[in-house]
RNA sequence: GGGUGCUUAGCUCAGUUUGUAGAGCGUCUCGUUUACACCGAGAGGGUCAGCGGUUCAAGUCCGUUAGCACCCACCA
C-alpha cells in the first residue's frame, strides 16, 4: 500500500484493494513515518476548536517510565509501553487533550560502569581522562544510545509525543534537580552526615538501601578468643596465651579465661572498639567493665553491656566494629565509642597503624583468610562452623557490599513519607491492583533516610560548595562567588553526584517545566492521570515521585498507579541476560507483526496483575487474529468498494447511514448491530477499568465469532438480495470501521492500513484512525430480546450441524428439518430466522410444528431449549449408536434435573434466593422436563 | 521472623457483586461453500490443591494444611 501522496482522504473513490497478504513490516514502517510527519502524537490544542462553549475537553496525561540509556528494549518495556499506548490512543480518540511524555534516564552507576568498561578495552581508566573528558565521553555515548533506544521503542508502534522527549540530565531537568535540592536543603530535608552506608567497593560509591540486594550465602561463623587485658601490668593475663576450651564459657576462675566472640566477618576485628554482652547474661558478669585485647593487635577494648545482644546466638558475645557494621554503628553511638576504619573504599585493609604491616592493603576476602590463619596459629581461633546467612550485594554489579561509615548526603524521608500516607488516606491516589497499596504503605511507614550522594562522575553534581577556610557549606542554584559563611573565595563544589533516582523522582513535573509553575505543560498536564509500571519499581521510583511531588508541588503526581506483572520465560523464571533466557521483543515483532505481538501481550494481561509466562507460541494467537482481521477486511472492502481488479463487484456503498427504519433490516442485521453496540459499550467500560486482557478478548470474540462467523457469512447471501444489499453494505462498512477503531489502541498498524481504505460513511473520515472518534455505544440498538431470539436460532443451527456431522451428511446434500415446539417465543424466533437456519445448514425447508406431532421414524433428534430438532433420514440410522448417544444425553440431563429439583424443593432456597434466580431455575426445570420427555419418547421408538 | 501471590480441561491460563465453570493451544472427526487451510464445522475433556466453616447456594467469602513462587526484615 502507499500513502505517499499523503492526505489519504483524497486518494479514494477507487482505492486499490488490500493486498492479499498483509505485509506487516512494510506497513509498520510506512505508517509510523506518516504519523510522525503528521504530528499526530502531539496533544491537540483545545483552544483552536471553534466552539469553545461546548464542554471543555478532558485532559489525559502520562509520563513514560524513562528507560535507562544503558538498556535495550526488553519484554518489560514492551508490556509497559503497550499498556500506556492503549490508554494514550484510546483517550486521544475520545477527544481528550492527550499527552504521553517520553524520555530516558541517565542511569548514573550503570552508565558509568559501561563507559568505564569500554575505556578498559582501550587500556584507559576514567582517571586517565579526568572528570571533564570522561563526562564528555559519556555524553557522546549516551546520545547515541538515546537515539538507538528511541528507534527500538518506535518498533512497538507507541505514540508518545516525541517532540517533547526529555532526558534526566538535560538542561531543563538539571535545573529542576538543583531547584529541588536547594529547596529541600533549605527546608532541612536534605543534610550531610557521617553515617554508615552501603558501600560498593567496585563502584567505589555509596548506594542506597534499596539498591542493596540480599542473597543467601553459605559461609562460616568464626569463634575467636579475646584474652582479658590486665590493667596493672598493661598486658594479657597470660602472655604466652594457653587456651583451654573447657574453661572458656562460664569461667569464674581468676585469672579470667579469654572471652570468645562469634563473628561472620573476622576481617573486621581489627576495627573492634568494644565487646558487648547482654546485661543479664550470668556467664559474663565477671567480665563487665574489664578490658580484652583485640587479637593480632593486642589493643585493649572495654567489655560493655547492651540488651541488643542476643545471648542465645553464638557465644552471646558480640564484637563491635562501628565503621563496618550498621548495627555496631548504632551501638557505638549509644555508648559513645569512636570508630576505627580498617577497610578502605576499594575493599582493602587500610594502611593504618592499628593494622599489622603484613595485612595492610590486602583485599578484604584475602584478609579474611590471612587473619584466620594468624588466629589459628595464635590458637585464638576456637572454631569455624558452617553458617548460612544473607549477604548484601550491589544491585548493579553484584559485588558484596561493605557497610562503611562515611560522609554522605541524605534525604530526611520520614516527613515526606508522612505526606504521601496522608494523601493516600485522602484518596488522592490509588493503586490498581489494590493490593500494592499495602506494600506502598508498609514501605513508607518504616522508611529510613535516603542516601543520595554517589561517588561518581556521571550525574547531577551536588549543588553544594565547601569552604576550605571555615568548612562551611553553601548550597545554591548557581555557583556562588564566595562562601556565604565567611566570604572566603576558597570554595569548591562537592565532587559527588546525586543518585539517579533523585532526578527520576522529579520526572512527572520536571518534564512539564517545573520549577516554572506557569509553564503551559505544567499547567495543563500536571498532575498526570496515570502511571503505568511494574511492581519491582514501586519503592525505587513510585514512592520517590510521590514524596518529592508532595514536598515540591504540593500534590500527588498522579491519580492512578497501574501496576502490571513481570514478563517471565516459559518456565516462569525471571528473564535476564545472564541466564540467557531473554526473548527479544523485536524478534517477536518480526515474527508475528507488531499488531499481533501487541494483541497477544494484551490478551495475556490479567486484572490481578499476575506475572506473564511468555513463549513464542503464545504470541501466535495475535498473528492469527491479525490475519483474520485482514482477510475479513478484504472481504468487506471487495463488497462495498469495487475496484478495477474486481469489476464484477457490487456498486460502491453510498455514504448514507444504516437505515434507521428497523423493519427494513433483517434479523441478522439487527442482531449484529445490537451485538456491536453492546461490544462498544463493554469495550469502553473495560478500558476505563484498566481491564486490558478482557478488552482484547472481547474484541477478538466479537470480531471472530460474531462478525466473521455469522454476519459476514450471512452477508454473502444478503448482498445478493437487492432489497437488503445496501443496508448490508452499510452495516459491513460501519461495523468494520468500528471494529478497527475499537482495536486501534491495541493494534495500531493494521487498523490504520484498513481504515485508510474504507469508503467514508455518514461521518467524514479523519486523516488517521488515530484521531478518529472512538466508537460510543448507541444504546437504542441494543436489544436483549433480539439477542435471545437469535440465540434460539443459532442453537438450532448448531444442533442441525451436529446432526449432519453425526451421520456424515455432506453439506452438498440439502436436507429437510423439523422443529417441534409449543413455545411461542421459539416459534416466532425460528420463523423469523428460518432463512438463517436454512442458509447455515443447507436446508431445503424448516418445518415448525407443535410438539405432540409424531417424529418420523429413522430420525436424528436433538433437544434445544424446548425444541426437538429433528432430521428425518432416508437411510437406516445406526440404532445402537443413536440409542447410546441419546442415553448419555438423557443421563446428563437427568442428573441436572435431580439436582435442580432438590434445590427447588429446598424451602430455604425458594424463600431466600432472589425471585429472579428461583424463576430461572424453575424455567430451566420445565425445559428439562420437556427435553427428557422428548428423549425418552425417541428412545422408545428406537427398538 | 513477617507479608503477598499462585494451585481450575492434556498444556498455558481467564473467571471483583456467592446462583453448579470459560478461552487459546493440543487431541479426535468432517470439510477445498471464491475473505481467510494463518480457515470453517463438529466432538471429547474439569469432584475448580486438601480439610473445615459461613450461606438456601462457595472456584468465588472466612479459617486451616500442604506444595510452588516472590517481597520485606540489623540477629553478630
Amino acid at each position: 500500500m502507499s500513502l505517499s501522496n499523503q492526505s489519504p482522504q483524497t486518494q479514494e473513490n477507487n482505492p486499490p484493494p488490500l493486498e492479499k497478504k498483509l505485509n506487516a513490516k512494510a506497513i509498520e514502517a510506512e505508517l509510523y513515518a506518516f504519523w510522525e510527519k503528521a504530528q499526530l502524537f502531539a496533544p491537540k490544542q483545545p483552544h483552536t476548536e471553534t466552539n469553545n462553549n461546548s464542554e471543555s475537553p478532558e485532559t489525559f496525561s502520562m509520563v513514560i517510565p524513562p528507560p535507562n540509556v544503558t538498556g535495550v528494549l526488553h519484554m518489560g518495556h514492551a508490556l509497559d509501553n503497550t499498556i500506556q499506548d492503549i490508554l494514550t490512543r484510546w483517550h486521544r480518540m475520545r477527544g481528550d487533550v492527550t499527552l504521553w511524555m517520553p524520555g530516558m534516564d541517565h542511569a548514573g552507576i550503570a552508565t558509568q560502569n559501561v563507559v568505564e568498561k569500554q575505556l578498559k578495552t582501550r587500556n584507559l581508566t576514567k582517571s586517565d581522562l579526568g572528570r571533564e573528558k570522561f563526562v564528555e565521553e559519556t555524553w557522546q555515548w549516551s546520545r547515541a544510545r538515546q537515539a538507538d533506544i528511541a528507534t527500538q521503542f518506535k518498533r512497538l508502534g507507541i505514540s508518545p509525543d516525541w517532540q517533547r522527549q526529555r532526558f534526566t540530565l538535560d538542561e531543563g531537568l538539571s535545573k529542576a534537580v538543583r531547584h529541588a535540592f536547594v529547596t529541600l536543603y533549605n527546608q532541612g530535608l536534605i543534610h550531610q552526615d557521617t553515617y554508615i552506608v552501603n558501600w560498593c567497593p567496585r563502584c567505589t560509591s555509596a548506594i542506597s538501601d534499596i539498591e542493596t540486594e540480599y542473597q543467601d550465602q553459605d559461609s562460616f561463623l568464626w569463634e575467636i578468643a579475646y584474652p582479658v587485658f590486665n590493667e596493672t601490668s598493661g598486658q594479657n593475663t597470660s602472655p604466652e596465651f594457653s587456651y583451654n576450651p573447657e574453661t572458656v564459657a562460664g569461667a569464674k576462675t581468676d585469672p579470667l579465661s579469654p572471652l570468645v566472640v562469634a563473628t561472620t566477618r573476622p576481617e573486621t576485628l581489627l576495627g573492634d572498639v568494644a565487646i558487648a554482652v547482654h546485661p543479664d547474661d550470668s556467664r559474663y558478669k565477671a567480665y563487665i567493665g574489664q578490658k580484652v585485647c583485640v587479637p593480632l593487635s593486642n589493643r585493649p577494648i572495654p567489655v560493655i553491656t547492651d540488651p541488643y545482644v542476643d545471648s542465645s546466638f553464638g557465644t552471646g558475645v558480640l564484637k563491635i566494629t562501628p565503621a563496618h557494621d550498621p548495627n555496631d554503628f548504632k551501638l557505638a553511638q549509644t555508648h559513645r565509642l569512636d570508630p576505627i576504619w580498617v577497610i578502605d573504599e576499594t575493599g582493602c585493609l587500610k594502611k593504618a597503624e592499628q593494622i599489622p604491616q603484613a595485612l595492610q592493603g590486602l583485599e578484604r576476602f584475602e584478609a579474611r583468610k590471612q587473619i584466620e590463619a594468624c588466629l589459628k596459629e595464635n590458637k585464638q581461633l576456637i572454631s569455624k562452623t558452617p553458617h548460612h546467612h544473607r549477604v548484601g550485594q550491589c544491585q548493579r554489579c553484584q559485588t558484596v557490599i561493605e557497610p562503611l561509615l562515611s560522609k554522605q548526603w541524605f534525604v530526611k524521608t520520614k516527613p515526606l513519607a508522612k505526606q504521601c500516607l496522608a494523601s493516600l488516606e485522602a484518596g488522592e491516589i490509588r493503586f490498581i491492583p489494590e493490593r500494592w497499596t499495602k506494600d506502598y504503605v508498609r514501605w513508607l511507614s518504616k522508611i529510613e533516610d535516603w542516601c543520595i550522594s554517589r561517588q561518581l562522575w556521571w550525574g547531577h553534581q551536588i549543588p553544594a560548595w565547601h569552604c576550605k577556610d571555615c568548612q562551611g557549606i553553601t548550597v545554591s542554584l548557581e555557583e556562588p562567588e564566595t562562601c556565604t559563611h565567611c566570604r572566603s573565595n576558597e570554595i569548591y563544589q562537592d565532587p559527588d553526584v546525586l543518585d539517579t533516582w533523585f532526578s527520576s523522582g522529579l520526572w512527572p513535573f520536571s518534564t512539564m517545566g517545573w520549577p516554572d509553575t506557569t509553564a503551559p505543560d505544567y499547567q495543563r498536564f500536571y498532575p498526570t492521570s496515570v502511571l503505568v509500571t511494574g511492581f519491582d519499581i514501586i519503592f525505587f521510583w513510585v514512592a520517590r515521585m510521590t514524596m518529592f511531588a508532595h514536598a515540591l508541588t504540593g500534590q500527588s503526581p498522579f491519580e492512578t498507579v497501574y501496576i502490571h506483572g513481570l514478563i517471565r520465560d516459559e518456565k516462569g523464571q525471571k528473564m535476564s541476560k545472564s541466564k540467557g533466557n531473554t526473548i527479544d521483543p523485536v524478534e517477536l515483532i518480526e515474527d508475528v507483526g507488531c499488531d499481533g505481538f501487541r494483541f497477544s501481550l494484551t490478551s495475556l494481561i490479567t486484572y490481578g496483575g499476575q506475572d506473564i509466562k511468555l513463549s513464542k507460541d503464545k504470541v501466535e494467537q495475535g498473528r492469527l487474529f491479525t490475519t483474520k482481521l485482514w482477510n475479513a477486511s478484504r472481504f468487506v472492502l471487495m463488497n462495498i468498494a469495487p475496484t478495477e481488479d474486481n469489476p464484477s463487484a457490487l456498486p460502491q456503498v453510498d455514504a448514507l447511514p444504516i437505515n434507521v427504519d428497523r423493519e427494513s433490516l433483517s434479523l441478522m442485521d439487527r442482531w449484529i448491530l445490537s451485538s456491536y453496540h453492546q461490544t462498544i459499550q463493554q469495550a469502553n467500560e473495560l478500558l476505563a477499568q484498566f481491564k486490558f486482557g478482557e478488552y482484547a478478548d472481547l474484541l477478538l470474540d466479537f470480531t471472530w465469532n460474531n462478525f466473521c462467523d455469522w454476519y459476514v457469512e450471512f452477508a454473502k447471501k444478503q448482498l445478493q438480495i437487492p432489497a437488503l444489499q445496501q443496508n448490508t453494505q452499510r452495516i459491513l462498512r460501519d461495523v468494520l470501521t468500528g471494529i478497527h477503531q475499537l482495536l486501534h489502541p491495541v493494534m495500531p498498524f493494521v487498523t490504520e492500513a484498513v481504515y485508510q481504505k474504507i469508503p467514508a460513511g455518514p461521518q467524514e473520515k479523519a486523516v488517521s484512525i488515530s484521531v478518529s472518534a472512538f466508537p460510543q455505544a448507541d444504546t437504542q440498538w441494543i436489544d436483549t430480546t433480539l439477542t435471545q431470539q437469535m440465540a434460539i436460532v443459532l442453537n438450532v443451527v448448531k444442533a442441525l450441524r451436529n446432526s449432519r456431522q453425526q451421520y456424515g451428511i455432506s453439506y452438498q446434500m440439502p436436507i429437510n428439518a423439523m422443529v417441534f415446539t409449543d413455545s411461542d417465543e421459539e416459534r416466532q424466533a425460528l420463523t423469523a430466522g428460518e432463512d438463517i437456519v436454512a442458509y447455515f445448514v443447507k436446508l431445503d425447508a424448516l418445518h415448525i410444528q407443535p410438539s405432540e406431532t409424531d417424529v418420523p421414524k429413522n430420525s436424528v433428534i436433538q433437544v434445544v431449549g424446548q425444541c426437538k430438532v429433528v432430521v428425518p433420514l432416508d437411510g437406516v440410522i445406526d440404532v445402537e449408536k443413536e440409542r447410546s448417544r441419546l442415553k448419555k444425553k438423557r443421563d446428563d440431563l437427568k442428573k441436572e434435573h435431580t439436582d435442580l429439583n432438590a434445590r427447588l424443593n429446598n424451602v430455604g432456597f425458594v424463600e431466600r434466593a432472589p425471585a429472579a434466580v428461583v424463576e430461572k431455575n424453575r424455567s430451566r426445570l420445565s425445559e428439562l422436563d420437556k427435553q427428557l420427555l422428548a428423549l425418552e419418547s425417541q428412545l422408545n421408538t428406537l427398538t
